[in-house]
Parts: structure tokens; sequence; C-alpha cells
DNA sequence: GTTAGCACTCCAATACTGAGAGTGCTAAAC
DNA sequence: GTTTAGCACTCTCAGTATTGGAGTGCTAAC
């Protein structure tokens, strides 16, 4: 079945015909999740064809790869490399209209907290709209400056501190001190560090302050002993928290693709655990704009009836993290993937503004 | 079938024999999840008795509302009554060994950085402990001490602020306010606040900056303005927000008692949703320790199948929240109710220490 | 290249069956 | 009076036919 069509990466040619009957096909399954048979999808196809030869079609896609049949006499569904062609090539997206992007925009232009707070939010919103679960990655820092600090004693040798990073995120820790400060001492040395190193990056400060002043210590005066003791725990790299959010998770079980307990109960497990969806999300960092995983391309056993539809979100020609959502295989792609992609951008867009 | 036994509130005398009877069936089910039929019971129970003896007694168990048969030839489960009577007169709860309460004490003493860490890893704790679903009410305090406050500018008219509440707690919120400051003059209003005030209930330091201060507002210098309009967003009364922590959720999809989608679905969106399930922790606080509800007991239809353990936390006689477990309601009473008693002192416990 | 026709396959629904478990009742035994 | 054996009965469950419908592959004719 050679034809004049575009041979693309991947993909043998398909004549326009075969095309349209998978279009079809797996716009039919989208919709009612049923096998699609060849009457019936003779009949949707509009193209004034028989069962008969719509059969050699299928046929055809199933030798290919692209559907497969449940069982002998049950209709065609599409494969993971069926809803890759679909996705690549046959889909039409319909850009959203202007009244969601503006509602959209209202939903996440809403004042917040804190970057975690936001990422919830956004999060619920996707889940809502596309009645998916939602995911929205946080913005993971690899510049993080210093706004201001302060120390606070709790109880004899452990100390409160406050870290004010960035626009407007708080982090707060405590740490144990080999000896008791008093408050004054405290407030002398964080006044120290915040005329210092106020906008200087976290650590470049403690770089500076620790090579630097460690090894005299014994030579220092009391005010540097305290700054160095404080800086040595308050700046120690954090594990770089990367973390999402995860909302809607309950829309799942809607849907008979996933209603087998076990393998649901897998997947919502892995949203605990987190580790194998971040190192996922990793892999979305650096692409280009929304990106899909159906199925089994994801690489991962749990979410093999699932596709993942993501897309990165930066300021300023820096990506701070990924958003997206998780679903069925058989998703409504062509509103999904627009909602996700605006989504990202207004993301991005509130996060400048916030900042300002 | 009037007995010498007492007659406790609410539940009508059962003699000895019916009474063990009860007692294991309510076992034997908790055990394997099936109907018990009276041949089962009869050997079941070690009291040499027929099965026809048992049926005797099972039929009135039956007619008191304390089992019921799915079918007529089912055997016999017991009712949220049935349950009530198990849980009130029958249970012989095993204390926890010491072994396994130093494993806890020592999971919950584990150093962290505010309330709602701790609580969700006390609540993931409780659900691994007991493959249930582990619920943690937030420490609500209705006293709010205040120990420092710190002013941040952000941009024109929107200000960071922080506030260092009680032992360690630490919120911070964005105000607007209707000039912008620089931030010397908030630095300034801190200073007052913070030299005034520090150890005051937050309620009384609102009131006392406002009321008195408010009305003469045109007559105050420069610095006390500032101060004033920062006290006014900044105590403001917030929302008690009142919260819980759920952990280990997906332990319930393994329980066939619950594995109707619809109704699981449901259940996972009330945990989500908060509000009733707050309502019915609401009712736990002032409880004397562990409190259990039965299936419909709560009042709420998505737990119908479902049994609610709690038990409230408190430090020096003030209780400051609930903890406990929600799982299918033949959960195993025995175990499940000293760990939800023991990780409720051992909270307590490690609050106190962590406070000092 | 397309189509009609046909034999074939498989599933899902339905009905029926027997076995097993359990019941309630009654009458006899203790 | 309590306990028990016995019996007829009921209900579920698992297995087995039966059937109709949907869909397929193949072949031969258009």
């Amino acid at each position: 079945m050679p034809g004049t069509e575009s041979t693309l990466a991947g993909h043998p040619a398909l004549n326009e015909r075969t095309q349209h009957l998978l279009r079809t096909l797996v716009e039919r399954h989208i919709r009612d999740g049923q096998p699609v048979g060849s009457r019936t999808l003779a009949r949707d196809a509009g193209l004034d064809l028989s069962p008969a030869t719509v059969r050699n079609v299928m046929a055809d896609l199933e030798d290919l790869g692209y559907l497969r049949a449940p069982h002998t006499s049950a209709g065609r569904v599409p494969t993971a490399r069926g809803y890759r062609f679909f996705i690549d090539e046959l889909l039409h997206l319909r850009p959203l209209d202007h009244q969601s992007i503006e509602t959209l925009r209202r939903r996440i232009d809403q004042p917040v907290n804190n970057p975690a707070e936001l990422a919830r939010s956004v999060s619920d919103l996707l889940s809502g709209i596309t009645q998916l679960a939602g995911v929205v990655m946080l913005p993971r820092r690899n510049v993080v400056t210093l706004r201001q600090v302060e120390f606070l004693p709790l109880s004899e040798n452990r100390v409160l501190v406050i870290l004010v990073l960035n626009g407007q995120e708080v982090q707060n820790r405590i740490i144990h001190t080999r000896r008791s400060y008093s408050a004054a001492e405290l407030q002398q040395a964080a006044q120290y560090l915040n005329g210092q190193f106020t906008g200087k990056d976290i650590q470049q400060v403690r770089e500076a302050l620790l090579r630097d002043l460690r090894e005299t210590r014994d030579s220092l005066d009391r005010l540097m002993q305290t700054v160095v003791e404080m800086a040595e725990q308050t700046f120690e790299t954090e594990p770089d928290g990367e973390d999402y959010v995860v909302a809607g998770q309950t829309h799942l079980m809607q849907y008979a693709d996933l209603s087998d307990m076990d393998k649901l109960r897998q997947l919502f497990e892995a949203f605990n655990h987190k580790r194998d969806l971040l190192h996922l999300f990793d892999q979305c960092l650096h692409a280009e704009g929304v990106q899909i995983f159906v199925g089994e391309e994801s690489g991962f056993e749990v979410l093999e009836d699932c596709s993942v539809v993501t897309a990165p979100y930066s300021v300023a020609g820096q990506v701070l993290g990924v958003l997206g959502v998780i679903g069925p295989t058989r998703m409504a792609y062509e509103r999904v993937i627009p909602v996700v992609d605006v989504t990202a951008r207004l993301l991005a867009a509130a996060l400048i503004a916030q900042r300002v």
C-alpha cells in the first residue's frame, strides 16, 4: 500500500483513505470506548465504502501495528502506536476560544501565598476542566536568591531559621546549634548576613562564608563565629525538593478502562511514591511545548492504559517546571492538548506578574 | 431470654452463651469477611452445641437487630448495632507491647519543621501500621501567641508578612496596602510590634491596637500610622484553618467490602471535600479517649460500610486535635484501637517535647 | 480495486441444572 | 424447659447448553 503521501519519521506512508479510516476509528473509540467493527466504521467514515472494503483496510492497519482485535470477532481498537500516529498526523487541534481562556486566566491569576498553593490550585483547575488527574510540578530553582534571613531562639540549642527567597517564598527550618545563643546575638548575625548577602545566590553565600572563614574560626570575633555557625547549617544544600502536586485522581475511577481495582491501586500508589513520575516529568522539562506519552511509551507498567500530556512552563526562557494531566489512553486529545498548552502559558504569565 | 447479666445503657441483657456466640461470630466475620452460618459458628465457638441450637440463638440475635442475613440461606453478618455491642461489651483489647510502642515513639519523635509535616508523618504511620486510611487533624489553637513579626516589601503595595506563632510555627501571608512603604518604615513598625506585643495573644494584640488607635488615626505620628495599617490586615482573624491530613487511602482499595467503584469514589471525594469529615472530627474533639463510629453511626452515607476510630490528643489538658483511622466496618478493632490510642498519647508527648 | 456472499468465530445474554450451604420448624430426647 | 435431630425448603453459585448478534477472513464475481 504505497502512497504519494509524506513518509514521516517512524510512520510508513498511508494513503488518504486509510488515514481517514484510522482517524474515524480512533475518534469513535475515544467517544464510546468500544471496539469498532467494520460496519460501524464504514458508516461513520462517510466514504460510501462497503464493510468488506473497510475490513481489508483494517486488516492492513492491524498488520502495521496500528490496530488490534481484543478477540476474533470484536472489532478493532487502536494500539499505542495507532494513537501515536493519530496524534502526530491526524489530529485537528481546536484552539481554545477566548472565553475559556479568560476563565482560565482568572482562576490562575488569583493571588496565593506560595508556589505550593499555586500549584495545587492549577492542578485542581486542570483536573476539573479535563475530568482527568491534574499534575503540576513545583518550580525548581537552580538559582535561589537570598532575600532575607531571620534567626529566632527556640530553646537552649535549637534555633528557628526563617529564609525569604526569590520573590516571596518563605522557608523555615530548625537547626541544632553547638552552644546556645541569645536573641541579641542572633539578631546581630542576621543583620550582618542581610547586610552582606541580600540578593546573592544562596550557594555563593554559603561558599563565601564557609570556605573563607571556617579555617580561621578561632581568630574570629564573637559575632563572626556566630555567623559562621548559623550559616553552616542554614544554607546547607537542600536536597532540591523536587516535588509535584496531583489533584482529581478520583476522576480516573470513572473510566471503565481502569476498572481493575488492583491496577488502579498501583496507579494511585505511583502518584504517592512520586519517584517514578518525577523521572518522567524530568524528561519533559526540556521538551519544547506539549509532550504526550501514550500507554507503554512512558516506560512505566502502571501507566500502560494511561496517557500523559505535559507541557513545561518557563519564565524568561528559563524552564521552571512541568504541568499536565494523566488519564486513560482514550482521552479527548483535541481538547486536552490545548488546555494543557494554554494552562502552561498562563501559569508562566502569572509567575511573571507575581514576581514583579 | 432474660439473663442475670448487666443491662448496660442501650443494650438489653444477653446471657453468657449468647454473648459468646455473638463475639465468636463477629470475630469470624472480621477475619474472613464471609457471612457466618450456624454450623461454622457451632464449631468455632467451642461450646459443644449443635448447629440447630446455634440457629435458635442466631434467630434471637437477628430479632434484636444485632445480626442480619444477606439473603435466605447465607449465614449472618453483624449489623452496626451488632458491632456496637461487640465493641462496647465483648472486646478484649490487647494493649500494645513495649517494642511496638518504642517503634512508634521513634517514628513520632523525629524532628520536623512544622505541624503540617508532623501531621502528615503521623498519618502515614497510622495508615502503615493498620493498613487503613490514617487521618490527623491539625492542631487548632484558640490561643495563638505572637512571638515575632516581620514585614518585607514585595512591590509597590504588596507586603510579605511573616508571623512566628506559639512555639515554632511560622505563617506567612501577603497583604495589599493602601500606599507603598519603604523597607525602613516596615522595619520600624515590626520593631515596635515586637517590642510591645511579643508573648501576647494575637486577638488581644489586634483589639488593643485597633480599638484604641483607629479613631485617632489622623493625629498619630507616621510610625504609628504604619503600624496600624499593617496590624489591621496582619492580625485579621483567620478563618481558623481547620484542616486535616489523610494518608494511605489506597489501602482501602484492597477490601472487598468497598469494592463498589462508585461508592469508593464518593468516599475518596469526601476525603478531599473535607467539610463533612471535619464536622465528624469536631465531635470527637471533646470526647474522652478513643471514640468509634460504626457504619451508619457517623451519620454520613459515604461511610455506611466504614468505621472510624478516633482519639483526641491534648497537651496540658488542652485538646489540640484529633487523629484516627478510617476503614471497613470489619476492621481488627482489638488491634486498631490500642494503636490509635497510643499514637494520640505519643503525639501529645512529642508536641510537649518540641514546644519546650 | 471493490464488493457480495458465506462459513466461521467469539461473546454476551439467557436459561437450566445440581451441589452446597444454610434456614425454620417440628417433634423427640434429655 | 432446653437441646437436638431430622426434614423440607430456599437461595446462591458454578457449570453447561443454547441462542442471537456482531464481526471476521476468504473467495469469487463484478
